[in-house]
DNA sequence: TCAAAAGTGTTAAGTTTACACCCATGA
DNA sequence: TCATGGGTGTAAACTTAACACTTTTGA
């Protein structure tokens, strides 16, 4: 094994995860309840420290996995957070991520195994370490994605009605919009399809289902909400 | 000494900086060629490691005051670089930060003395390791910032021309403007004062100074160039 | 006297915002 | 039949973009 740096100090390197869901018209993250110490008890995001054989962007990618079982996520780095006593064990350096998921593809039963839920941006808690600042920049960064790239979609089913997009939109951004404007823009942008299938759950009158062409955006590559 | 996560292995953590600065119209960096091994004589960016007393902020300010000698530098953080194999070493993270200084800020003797160059962006040589992706990644998240927050005036002089201050922006843009319009939206903003000081070096009639007025700013906080 | 950079307004085009009513349906 | 959410267009306000000439002065 080589040795060129011996004489500086190492790290306990981990990964956390806000991961976003929308649902009832809410944003909402994932947290649990630490079940080790220290800091058990209190309500903390999952994360999971960085392995030798993977990088950190992996590392990310696993623990997303371990939790909810699935791959291919939009995910985005967050940054470092290094503060020296931000963990109250040891010094740990977190790399925080932030994942993007249909609340849909999350089973019930994995809430419960994993003993982590739901909870609306609005009514987070006090959390373990620098969990609430990182949620935070979490909510920054995406709110100012969200207008510039199609990120919607990612907390969307497949198929989803105008009304649902636009009340993402608000939910992230906090501000209503009008909703003939909203979909005046929708219109423009020809990867968000019309398909012929109705959505009759959220109104007696039923509501045409659209879907997110990723191909057609590709080539276009114009997106403005 | 706690030992909550021993079972865990952990890092080098080290910063690395990417230093702008604007002289005779173009976005320059400061690089400098390795002078260890793994990798000496390699173009790089200036880094060092985190130490145990410090946190990952504090270890790139302290790093950037030994190349510079100077504080309070505008300086943000672009993320942690992670890959297993990034340093040709051992396994190094790295977090990387962009910082904007003045280049006359910036002694002469220092550079020699860190055998260290400002190389214009666009004339950026394939570097050690990830550094060439950290540049790409710190001129984008400057491009993005540099027309919603008042950045510019932390690569320029306390007092600068209209026409430094729209060089600048052209030159992190990469395409040139409109100096009627530029000029318009720079009059709307109050806190981009003009003073009784005529720069004569860069013309023969003479162009006014202006200073950038962070108390009048912190009030209005519109920013839009 | 001329080359070189400083300085200055107007108009057209495009974008954004505000706003109100009818439709289809199930309960 | 009525309450609920779905769906649609226009005009005014505002913002952005395009554009050319005069001024000052040192060489």
């Amino acid at each position: 094994m080589t040795s060129y740096y011996q004489e500086y100090s190492k790290y306990f390197v981990a990964v956390d995860c806000i991961i976003f869901g929308f649902d009832e018209g809410e944003l909402r993250i994932l947290i649990g309840k630490r079940k080790l110490n220290p800091g058990r008890g209190q309500w903390s995001l999952y994360g999971g420290f960085v392995r030798e054989e993977e990088s950190i962007d992996d590392a990310a990618n696993r623990v997303l996995f371990e939790l909810t079982g699935l791959r291919n996520i939009y995910m985005r780095q967050l940054g470092a957070f290094g503060n020296i006593n931000r963990d109250p064990g040891e010094r740990v350096i977190s790399v925080a991520y932030y994942a993007l998921i249909n609340v849909n593809d999350y089973s019930h039963t994995l809430l419960e195994e994993h003993s982590v839920e739901w909870v609306s941006i609005k009514d987070i808690p006090t959390m373990y370490s620098d969990h609430n600042k990182m949620i935070a920049r979490a909510r920054s960064m995406m709110q100012k994605t969200i207008s510039s790239e199609p990120i919607s979609f990612n907390l969307l089913p497949e198929l989803f009605t105008l009304t649902q997009l636009q009340r993402l939109y608000e939910a992230v951004c906090g501000e209503e919009v009008d909703k003939r404007n909203f979909r005046k823009r929708v219109k423009e942008m020809a990867f968000i399809e019309k398909t012929d299938f109705i959505d009759k759950t959220g109104s007696k009158r039923g509501a045409y289902l659209y879907r997110f062409n990723q191909k057609a955006f590709q080539k276009n590559s114009i997106f403005k909400l």
